[in-house]
RNA sequence: GCGGGCGUAGCCGAACUGGUACAGGCGCCAGAUUUAGGAUCUGGUCGGCGCAAGCCGGUGGGGGUUCGAGUCCCUCCGCCCGCACCA
C-alpha cells in the first residue's frame, strides 16, 4: 500500500486536536520553554515563506516536548496595519471583516502544517480585548512621562497619507518603506515613546544570546557616541555663540574653520551682506536636495563661507565660518568644529578650499610631512598648546575637563536614536487614548473607560484621510474631568506596539483584568527561543526589549530582556533565485505543494534545502527527493521483506546497533543545533543502511525492530504525520509518538568498532588500513611503518616524525 | 566609502576544536523490472593520464604559517546584506 498524505494528515491532525496534544498547561512540574515563532500578517495566503520560519520551530518544539519540557507554541496575527485599509479603500471591505476573513484562511493553511500550536491561546491584536491593553500600557507609560507628545517634523508618506517611523525610511532617496514613493516632511503634533530613556540599557546585551548580526545592528541604531559640547564665540559680535558636538575634543587646536547645517537659524544672522547672495543660492540648493531625491552618490562635498569669523575658545585663533550640507541640523548641535588633520570629512573640505590642515596628534613615526589623508587614530599632541606631549587619550580627557571648568563646555553623549513616534494617522490601529478638553488640557481616557473602540461605521476615502477624524461619534466626548465637550485624540499607534508585548498575552489571552497574569508569566517568561527574520533587527527587536524594561520599571516583571535566544532564519527564494513575488510568477503555494505531496514532504524539504539561516531557492526536483525518502521509509516498515536479495555488503548485530546509536546521536546533535538539514541526511543514510539489512537474516530479530522503532522515533519531530503512522499502525506502539521519550545513544556502541586509519607521507595519503577503534598510538605507528605502500616512500630518506592522530591518520615525516 | 557575511562537483550542499575534501539530495550515465512510457530497484558519477593497480591536479586567484590548510594569517577578485556625510 503506498503512502497517502492525505488521509493520514487528516486523520492525526484531527486526533491531536481532539486530545489537546498541543496544549501548553500552565504551571506544569516539567521545566518550562517557551519557543516563539514571529506571529505573521493575515495577508490573505500563506506563502512558502511563512512555512520556512515555522516548519523547523515545530520540530524543535516537538523535540524539545520529547526531551521533558512543558513546551509552549503559541500562534496569533499581527492583524493591525496598512493593508486591510487599503482594501477598505479600494474595495469597500471593512478592515475588520477583510481582517478576519483572511486571518480565517490562514488558521486553516496552518493547521495544515500539522505543527504543534497551542491554539487555545491565540491572539488577534486588532480585537479590543487585546488592543485594550496596548491602550493600558500607554497611559502607563504617558503617567510616567515616557509618552509624550510634541511637535515634531515627521516623514510623510504622500501616497500613503501617513506617518513613518525613522525606520521605514529607506535609502538615500529616502523613499516610504511600503509603496518606494519619495518621503516628505511634515510639521505636526505627534505622540513619541520615550525609547532614548533606555538607549545605553539598550546597548546592554549582556543577559542575552541573539547573533552578532542582530546586537551590531541595533549598536549600530542607538549610535552612541561620547563627546564634548562647548561654545564657539562669533568674532567682534560679543554674546554671540553656537554650539558644537566633537567626540574628538583633543583635536581641538586643530581646527581651521567652522561648519553650520544650511537649516542652521545662526546662518542668516551672521552672513555678512557681501556673502548673502551665494550663501542663500547654497541654502536653497540644500533644502531641494533634500526633497527631490537625492541619488548623486559621488557627491562632492561643497559649501560656501558666510563673511563670518569664529573664536577657537582654547587657541583663540579666527576661523571662517562656512555653511555646508553634510552638517545635518538633526544631529548633535547642528554645527560642527572643522579639524582636517584629524577628520575624514573635514579633510576633503579643507582640501577643496585650500584651508590649512595643521597636525595637531602626532602618529606614530610622523616625520613633520604633511598628511595625504586625515588621521584618525591616537597619537602625541602637537600644535596643541599646553597640551602638547600628552597622549591623545589623555589630552582628551584633559581637554574636557578644562572646557568643563572653565564653563565653555560640558560633557555629553549624542544618539543618533530618536524617541519612537507611535502616531499615524490611520484608521486601522488602536487609537490613542487621549481626550483634548479647551479647559482641562490634554487627559488621559480613565482606565475604567478602556478600550477606547475603534467605530465600526466608519467612512472611507480615497484620499487615505483618517476616518476617525470625520467621525462625529468618535470625536466628540465629553471630558472626562469637567464633563464638558472635549475632542478624542484621533491618531491610532503603530503597529509595532502591538508585537512589542505580544509574546507575553499568549501567557494569558483571556484574561479581562490585565495585560497579562503575572504569575503565568513567572512561570513562562522569558521567551526561551524566540524565531524569525532578520528584518525585524532594529525595529521589532528594539521596541520589543524596550517594552520590557518599561514593564520592568513599571513593577510587571522582574527580568530584562524578553527573549533569551534569537534565531534568524534565512529566507527561501523562488526556483529563479530571485525573492519570491507575484509580480515574478516565481511564488511557491503550500496549499498545493501540501495537496500532491502532504505537509510532511513539505516541512523536511524546507528543513533540507541547507543551512536554516542560509535560505536558498526553491527546487521542485528537490522536493521530488524528499517524497522518495519518505516512500522508501513507508515501503521500508509496511511491506514485507522481499527475500531475493542477497546482501551487499554483509552486516553483523554490532555494526546495525553502531548505526542505530550513531544516528540518534547525529540527529541529537542537529536538532539542538538547529542543523536541520544533516538530520534529514543522517536519516536518509539510515533508512539506506536499514534498506540493505532487510533482506538479510539480521532484519528478523529484536535489533531490527528496535532500529525501525529508532527511525520513526528521530524522524518524528521533523515529519510528525508520517511518524505517528506508521509508529501507531504499524509499529503497533502506543499512542503517541509524540509523547515517547527522545531515545538516548549509547556512546559507546555509537563509536565505531573498526576504523580507517589514514596512512600519509609527507601529508599526502598513500594507505589506508582498517585497524581496531582502540589502536594505541604506539600500534598505530607500526601499522603505518609496516605497509608496504608507505615503506615504497620511505626507501633512501630518513625518516624524521611520525605523527599520530588517534582514531585518524598516521603521518610518516621524511627527508 | 564604512561595517558584516559568503565563495567547495552540472545544481542545493557536507566536512567536529587544522587531520581521508565532496556525506545526503537533485541531475546525469549504465543495468534490472516493464509491451512501452512512468514509477521503482541496483550500481556509477570532481578533472586529467592509465587496461588496471595507481599516479597527478583540485575548495574564487596569488602568497604565507604548519608534519598536514576548505578551515589559520596576508593580499587581490567576485557576490550578497546592512548603514549611508552621525561630527
Amino acid at each position: 500500500m503506498r503512502y497517502d498524505p492525505s488521509t493520514v494528515e487528516r486523520k492525526w491532525q484531527a486526533r491531536w486536536e481532539a486530545d489537546r496534544l498541543h496544549h501548553a498547561p500552565d504551571f506544569d512540574p516539567r521545566p518550562k520553554y517557551y519557543l516563539l515563532t514571529m506571529y505573521p500578517y493575515p495577508s490573505g495566503d500563506l506563502h512558502v515563506g511563512h512555512w520556512y520560519p515555522m516548519a523547523p520551530s515545530d520540530a524543535v518544539a516537538r523535540y524539545k516536548r520529547r526531551r521533558g519540557y512543558n513546551v509552549m507554541l503559541p500562534m496569533g496575527f499581527d492583524a493591525f496595519g496598512l493593508p486591510a485599509e487599503n482594501a477598505a479603500i479600494e474595495r469597500g471591505i471593512h478592515p475588520y471583516r477583510w481582517t478576519m476573513d483572511n486571518i480565517d484562511r490562514m488558521r486553516r493553511q496552518l493547521r495544515s502544517m500539522g505543527a504543534m500550536w497551542d491554539w487555545e491561546r491565540e491572539i488577534v491584536t486588532c480585537d479590543p480585548s487585546y488592543y485594550k491593553w496596548n491602550q493600558w500600557f500607554f497611559l502607563k507609560m504617558y503617567e510616567r512621562g515616557l509618552a509624550y507628545r510634541a511637535l515634531a517634523p515627521v516623514d510623510w508618506c504622500p501616497k500613503d497619507n501617513t506617518t513613518l517611523a525613522r525606520e521605514q525610511v529607506v535609502g538615500e532617496e529616502r523613499a516610504c518603506e511600503r509603496c518606494g514613493t519619495p518621503v516628505i516632511k511634515k510639521n505636526l503634533e505627534q505622540w513619541f515613546l520615550k525609547i532614548t530613556a533606555y538607549a545605553d540599557e539598550l546597548l546592554d546585551f549582556s543577559k542575552i544570546d541573539w547573533p552578532e548580526r542582530v546586537r551590531t545592528l541595533q549598536t549600530n541604531w542607538i549610535g552612541r557616541s561620547r563627546g564634548v559640547e562647548f561654545a564657539i564665540p562669533v568674532q567682534g559680535r560679543p554674546g554671540v555663540s553656537f554650539r558644537v558636538f566633537t567626540t574628538r575634543p583633543d583635536t581641538v587646536f586643530g581646527m581651521t574653520f567652522c561648519v553650520l547645517a544650511p537649516e542652521h537659524p545662526l546662518v542668516d544672522v551672521l552672513t555678512t551682506p557681501d556673502r548673502r547672495r551665494e550663501v542663500e543660492a547654497y541654502q536653497y540648493k540644500a533644502a531641494r536636495e533634500s526633497d527631490i531625491e537625492r541619488l548623486s552618490t559621488e557627491k562632492e562635498r561643497d559649501g560656501v563661507f558666510i563673511g563670518a569669523y569664529a573664536i577657537n575658545p582654547m587657541s583663540q585663533a579666527p576661523v571662517p565660518i562656512y555653511v555646508a550640507d553634510y552638517v545635518l541640523l538633526t544631529y548633535g548641535t547642528g554645527a560642527i568644529m572643522g579639524v582636517p588633520a584629524h577628520d575624514a570629512r573635514d579633510f576633503d573640505f579643507a582640501r577643496k578650499y585650500g584651508l590649512p590642515i595643521p597636525v595637531v596628534i602626532a602618529p606614530p613615526g610622523w616625520d613633520g610631512s604633511p598628511l595625504q589623508e586625515a588621521y584618525l587614530g591616537p597619537g602625541t599632541m602637537v600644535n596643541s598648546g599646553p597640551y602638547d606631549g600628552l597622549p591623545s587619550d589623555v589630552g582628551w580627557e584633559r581637554i574636557a575637563d578644562d572646557m568643563v571648568a572653565r564653563g565653555i563646555g560640558e560633557r555629553k553623549v549624542n544618539y543618533r536614536l530618536h524617541d519612537w513616534l507611535i502616531s499615524r494617522q490611520r484608521y486601522w490601529g488602536t487609537p490613542i487614548p487621549i481626550i483634548y478638553c479647551e479647559r482641562c488640557g490634554t487627559v488621559p481616557v480613565p482606565y475604567e473607560d478602556l478600550p477606547v473602540v475603534l467605530p465600526e461605521d466608519a467612512e472611507f476615502r480615497p484620499t487615505g484621510e483618517s476616518p476617525l477624524r470625520y467621525h462625529q461619534g468618535f470625536l466628540n466626548v465629553a471630558c472626562p474631568r469637567c464633563r464638558a465637550p472635549a475632542r478624542r485624540e484621533t491618531d491610532t499607534m503603530d503597529t509595532f506596539v502591538d508585537s512589542s508585548w505580544y509574546q507575553y498575552r499568549y501567557l494569558s489571552p483571556h484574561d479581562d483584568q490585565r495585560p497579562f497574569d503575572p504569575e503565568k508569566a513567572r512561570y513562562w517568561m522569558p521567551v526561551d527561543q524566540y524565531t524569525g527574520g532578520v528584518e525585524h533587527a532594529v525595529m521589532h527587536l528594539l521596541y520589543t526589549r524596550f517594552w520590557t524594561k518599561v514593564m520592568r520599571d513599571l513593577g510587571l516583571v522582574e527580568f530584562d530582556e524578553p527573549m533569551i535566544r534569537l534565531f534568524n532564519q534565512g529566507t527561501i527564494l523562488g526556483a529563479d533565485g530571485n525573492k519570491m513575488s507575484k509580480s515574478r510568477g516565481n511564488v511557491v503555494n503550500p496549499d498545493e505543494i501540501v495537496q500532491q505531496y502532504g505537509a510532511d514532504t513539505l516541512r523536511a524539504y524546507l528543513m533540507f534545502i541547507g543551512p536554516w539561516d542560509e535560505g536558498g531557492p526553491w527546487n521542485p526536483r528537490g522536493i521530488e527527493g524528499i517524497a522518495r525518502f519518505l516512500a522508501r521509509v513507508w515501503a521500508l516498515i509496511t511491506e514485507p521483506a522481499t527475500p531475493v536479495r542477497e546482501p551487499t555488503a554483509p552486516m553483523r548485530p554490532r555494526d546495525l546497533e553502531y548505526w542505530i546509536h550513531r544516528t540518534i546521536r547525529r540527529v541529537t546533535d542537529d536538532i539542538e543545533g538547529f542543523r536541520f538539514n544533516t538530520a534529514i541526511a543522517a536519516l536518509m543514510e539510515f533508512a539506506n543502511t536499514l534498506q540493505r539489512v532487510k533482506g538479510t537474516p539480521l532484519a528478523q530479530g529484536p535489533l531490527w525492530d528496535e532500529a525501525v522503532r529508532t527511525l520513526v522515533l528521530l524522524l518524528a519531530p521533523l515529519c510528525p504525520h508520517i511518524a505517528e503512522e506508521l509508529w501507531v499502525e504499524h509499529l503497533g506502539q502506543s499512542y503517541s509518538v509524540h509523547v515517547q521519550p527522545w531515545p538516548a545513544y549509547d556512546p559507546q556502541k555509537a563509536a565505531a568498532e573498526r576504523i580507517t586509519l589514514v596512512l600519509q607521507v609527507n601529508g599526502r595519503v598513500r594507505d589506508r588500513v582498517e585497524v581496531e577503534a582502540a589502536i594505541s598510538d604506539q600500534q598505530a605507528r607500526e601499522v603505518a611503518l609496516a605497509s608496504p605502500r608507505v615503506r615504497q616512500y620511505l626507501d633512501g630518506k630518513t625518516v624524521t616524525d611520525v605523527i599520530v592522530v588517534p582514531g585518524r591518520l598516521v603521518n610518516v615525516v621524511v627527508r
